[in-house]
DNA sequence: CAAGATATATCGGCTTCCGATATATTGAGC
DNA sequence: GCTCAATATATCGGAAGCCGATATATCTTG
């Protein structure tokens, strides 16, 4: 699962958002390690559509403006856990490396 | 940073290895989430060189085969925590949100 | 000689990302 | 009315990256 893909479905997590929406709630909850463009995003809805980890939930007209709401599936809710654990997992492996690593050394006992 | 770059930085971390080497210790660091396939490898190694995060360390003959080593460098070391902090904090995020999530419902209570 | 493991390296197809672009409405400033 | 910006959806094309296939070469097993 791409990062974009994982944001995505965060996002959705709790209540269905339109397109636009997500973008900025992605920017919130990433807190500025924002990753999801708009040039990114319909190409994103439409393969996790198509994956079934996503669907649609309503069409609305808000000041004229047409707002397509998105809902995390049952698939999508499992799929986003699955991919938190495996990203948990992997970070912690790099990082009990990375503690007996000394940054400026190759090798040196310090 | 990419899943691949992020597994061969953390196998190189604490000794370097060859390329061949990093297949298996990403497979097991991963514990078979692997994602390094040789084909892959060689395209990450190169990226990674060039933008400094790995270096060469030293060439081995054994057995009659060329065994090009590499090391981590103080940059790599430096991008891949920095890395285990962005993916911790991401899947922190997409937990507590996941912890209100209830599965099998849309909008219901339970 | 053949097959499989080790080891490096390249190629092409595919997926995905993302800036640019297009369309359409609302609201602010002049 | 016109322009600029924000909101909102959607598509296109270049670029990056992944990975199966392929190539080369050695050693071991049969």
């Amino acid at each position: 699962m791409t990062e974009q893909a994982f944001f995505t479905l965060t996002a959705l997590v709790g209540a269905p958002r339109h397109g636009y929406g997500i973008l900025g709630e992605a920017a919130e909850l990433s807190e500025g390690r924002v990753q999801l463009k708009v040039g990114t995003l319909y190409g994103v809805l439409d393969r996790l559509v198509g994956d079934g980890l996503v669907e649609l939930d309503r069409e609305e007209v808000e000041q004229g403006r047409l707002r397509r709401y998105y809902r995390l599936t049952d698939s999508g809710g499992i799929a986003l856990a699955a991919e938190v654990e495996r990203q948990t997992a992997n970070a912690r492996a790099a990082s009990d490396r990375l503690r007996t690593w000394r940054p400026a050394r190759h090798g040196g006992v310090g």
